[in-house]
DNA sequence: TTTTTCAATAATGTCGACATTATTAAATTA
DNA sequence: TAATTTAATAATGTCGACATTATTGAAAAA
């Protein structure tokens, strides 16, 4: 996306998801709103309208003359988004399965390729390998065709990247967690092309869930 | 809710949610910030920050520097809205079949009595039947116990209003029409306390469709 | 007449000032 | 000392002004 085309709003809405997400303001932190202005340079009414849109996406609650925090991560809560989230990717695959064609089982088989070649390699980087990982499973619900669903899924996703980040770095670099998570992709693959919606269905959604006791560990 | 402990721009996202629901605004149609303010009396930012989140909600659109417009409607989108719903109707069904004990059953039990009984009254107010209808369904899934699934479930219900009143109408008047519906609210109830979950899924899948191709005939 | 240019107009988006409300700290009272 | 009231401080939320950008329409050129 061309920043230059987005008023500042946006530009302040952006910046301030990806400082939430990264954790450059932890969850509970107040968000003071001079504190914004002069972190990021701009008057008043961008902050405002960038944090009305960061409430409608849960990362930002706020009370009537008390201002605004960034929302409180749980136990509860991890689990509840994973647990929609691996519903939904249910959901998506299964009606991926029913509808995708050719050119869909065909992106599947690159970007399980891709994501193989790299999980077997020396030296994994995070984002590399996370991009890789997204794309396979995009590729697999790519067939979905519901804007609707794949919107709900794309906000689940972006909503559990707090806890994600938790899970990441165990798994890139425990060789054990790594390789069965890989086995679970290739099963996953086979299932898919092979139409088995059921199946698949059940693999990807304790796929998702696997995470989850993993971050509950390392959860404050 | 008491709106007088709102702040303005809550008040006024209350106003316009309400306002493009009902068709005060159609479809399509420009929102420019001086109409708003002259509408609703106040300044700039509180409908600025109103629209940021109705953005959010997909009732609105916008580009930089060419100003706000109510979201278009289509059959595409009525028919991707009411899939999602379905599904994700299904989904809450299921979980809550699997979950819910005796406290749901007795829920279910009486709303689908309160509905049963207004449906065959002689005068049907369309606003009354609404409340019972909707109190019904959500005693269905009452059980399901996921807060962020209610949510999508409950922004879903919202962004298909604007489609349904054009069913309400039909559905109320014409005794066919309501009758049948009324036959799968209660084939519903059984299914689900005998936790048949399984065929009940399907059949409030098929049910949230239903409106759908009623619907599409009065459509623009 | 049709197209292009350019000025006039209107709308958006941003800012800082101000009024309102909450929070804090000090002073008073029990 | 502890609790309550009151004053001082700080933050939020709203407004209208202003700069920037888009749109419109008239004038000029083809």
């Amino acid at each position: 996306m061309d920043t230059s085309k987005q008023n500042t709003a946006s530009k302040i809405l952006d910046a301030l998801t990806s400082d939430i997400i990264q954790g450059v303001f932890p969850p509970g932190e107040k968000l003071q709103i001079k504190t914004l202005k002069d972190r990021y340079k701009v008057g008043t009414s961008p902050i405002r309208e960038a944090l009305s849109q960061l409430i409608a996406k849960d990362l930002v609650v706020s009370e009537n003359q008390k201002g605004f925090y960034v929302s409180n991560i749980s136990i509860d809560d991890l689990t509840d988004i994973y647990q929609a989230r691996s519903k939904i990717e249910g959901l998506c695959l299964d009606m991926a399965i029913k509808k995708g064609g050719d050119f869909w089982e065909s992106k599947i088989i690159a970007a399980s390729h891709l994501l193989a070649k790299y999980s077997k390699s020396e030296n994994i980087d995070m984002d590399e390998w996370q991009n890789r990982h997204f794309s396979f499973h995009e590729a697999l619900v790519s067939g979905c065709n519901s804007p609707r669903l794949f919107q709900i899924r794309q906000s689940l996703y972006e909503k559990s990247t707090r806890y994600r980040n938790l899970w990441l770095q165990e798994n890139v670099t425990n060789y054990e967690t790594l390789q069965a998570n890989q086995n679970e992709h290739v099963a996953l693959m086979v299932l898919v092309l092979e139409r088995d919606s059921i199946t698949a269905q059940k693999l990807i959604e304790a796929h998702i869930m696997t995470p989850v006791e993993i971050i509950k560990k390392n959860l404050p």
